[in-house]
DNA sequence: AAAAAAG
């Protein structure tokens, strides 16, 4: 199957050579006939299928033929700023041949981003791709118009749901006409966003590319850590020379900040990258790493969706995601375009069940690393350390993990250890 | 155990 089987406008097939495209992947063959169709879709699929294009193709493909462009054809609501650039950015590649106008609306910047927003929203763009806060003030200024919007995309649905997006996704939907098409893109589809998507949607087409399952060409390894190894293990990895451009996640802004800090007094080329730091810098500083000027970025989740970074050869994942499907999204960073890279986990005491979780959720082990020689030894004295420290707060602790553990009859760590052995050659990445 | 998004 090639892309010139969906017979699109020789505008946007021209975009499409252009930028490289040739074959469609699984998912784009599957969606964009049953969009050219006209139907409602609810897709189960994660970022790096070719998701973005599964849905901006056929959209973009309808409004070349459009004989009245109204002033605002489609909107695509998406979590995070990041991701709606990047999808204003995928736009404007396919869109060049085409006259295809789009604008990326989202909050954080200064009066002027603001002011020009606003401009483009009253005089008419085609595709208006938006965090709903900011689409929210707008609406608010009336200055805005969605009532003619004929393609509605939500991006990332159940990231959005999770972040309490309900109540500003269904204010902004309601003022789009029930004349659209709908697409509900989303990684997991729990009963939430099924009851979610029946209000919005009419009869839409299922197609499940979902798989909990992370791309072929990633290499995961995980290492049983002690919190105070950690940063003596990342530094390990980061200046092994193995890696030229790595990212690290945490789960906690100030972990993230603290990190930072340390990795820069080691003296490595290294950002932190999180919600705290005004937008322009958040943009500057990714703009960096996209383009290799920076080799080593540290951020919270607001990186783990979606975003698209070529080249990225290490995920780290200084501590266990608190959600198993943000592992996935973590790791899918790497490895990306056909490409391999690697993903490396630090497991310590605490994380060993969240961990065990993730493993169930993928079906799959993830193997041992062994530490470093010289850390091992080390490791058994911070080791102790800890479980000197655990047993202080035994009683509040151990009710917790029962409560938590209770029906899934699994043993969390069960299988996680035999791995060990067929790990000699693990070090060899160090 | 969290993060993100409006100002």
């Amino acid at each position: 199957m090639t892309f010139s089987d969906f017979n699109f406008d020789d505008s946007l097939f021209e975009g499409l050579n252009s930028m490289g495209f040739k074959t469609p992947t699984p998912i784009q063959a599957e969606t964009i006939p049953i969009i050219q169709s006209k139907h409602d879709l609810i897709a189960c699929a994660q970022t790096g299928t070719g998701k973005t294009a599964s849905y901006l193709l056929p959209v973009m493909d309808a409004i070349c033929r459009m004989e009245h462009r109204p002033i605002i054809s489609a909107l695509v609501l998406a979590p995070t700023r990041e991701l709606a650039v990047q999808i204003d950015q995928q736009v404007e590649g396919l869109a060049y041949f085409t006259g295809i106008t789009s604008i990326a609306i989202y909050g954080g910047g200064d009066g002027i981003g603001y002011e020009q927003q606003r401009k483009a929203l009253r005089d008419g763009v085609d595709i208006v791709i938006a965090t709903p806060g900011r689409l929210i003030a707008h609406l608010n200024s009336g200055a805005v118009r969605l009532d003619e919007i004929k393609f509605l995309v939500l991006d990332e649905a159940d990231r959005m749901l999770d972040m309490g997006f309900k109540d500003d996704i269904n204010r902004i939907v309601r003022q789009v006409s029930t004349e659209r098409q709908t697409m509900l893109f989303s990684a997991t589809m729990p009963p939430k966003i099924r009851t979610f998507a029946k209000a919005l949607l009419k009869h839409p087409k299922q197609v499940n590319i979902a798989i909990s399952k992370p791309a072929e060409g990633i290499t995961q390894r995980h290492y049983r850590v002690p919190d105070e190894q950690k940063i003596a293990l990342l530094k390990q990895l980061l200046q092994s020379g193995t890696y030229s451009s790595v990212i690290v996640f945490s789960s906690t802004k100030e972990k993230v900040k603290i990190l930072g800090r340390e990795l820069g007094k080691l003296g490595l080329s290294v950002e932190p990258f999180h919600s705290d730091l005004p937008q322009d810098e958040r943009e500057k500083i990714l703009l960096r790493f996209k383009n290799k000027q920076l080799p080593i970025l540290i951020g919270t989740d607001v990186l783990s969706r979606g975003i698209d970074v070529e080249g990225i050869d290490l995920v780290v994942n200084y501590d266990v995601p608190p959600d198993p499907e943000d592992y996935i999204h973590r790791i899918g960073r790497t490895a990306r375009a056909a490409r391999t890279g690697t993903a490396i986990t630090f497991v310590n005491q605490r994380d060993t069940r969240r961990f065990a979780a993730i493993e169930r959720l993928m079906d799959s082990e993830v193997e041992e690393g062994q530490l470093p020689e010289g850390m091992a030894v080390e490791r058994t004295a911070a080791a102790t350390a800890n479980t000197a420290k655990r047993r202080s707060s035994k009683p509040k602790k151990k009710r917790n993990f029962r409560q938590k553990g209770r029906g899934n009859g699994q043993p969390a760590a069960e299988g996680m250890n035999n791995a060990t052995d067929s790990n000699a050659g693990a070090n060899s990445a160090l």
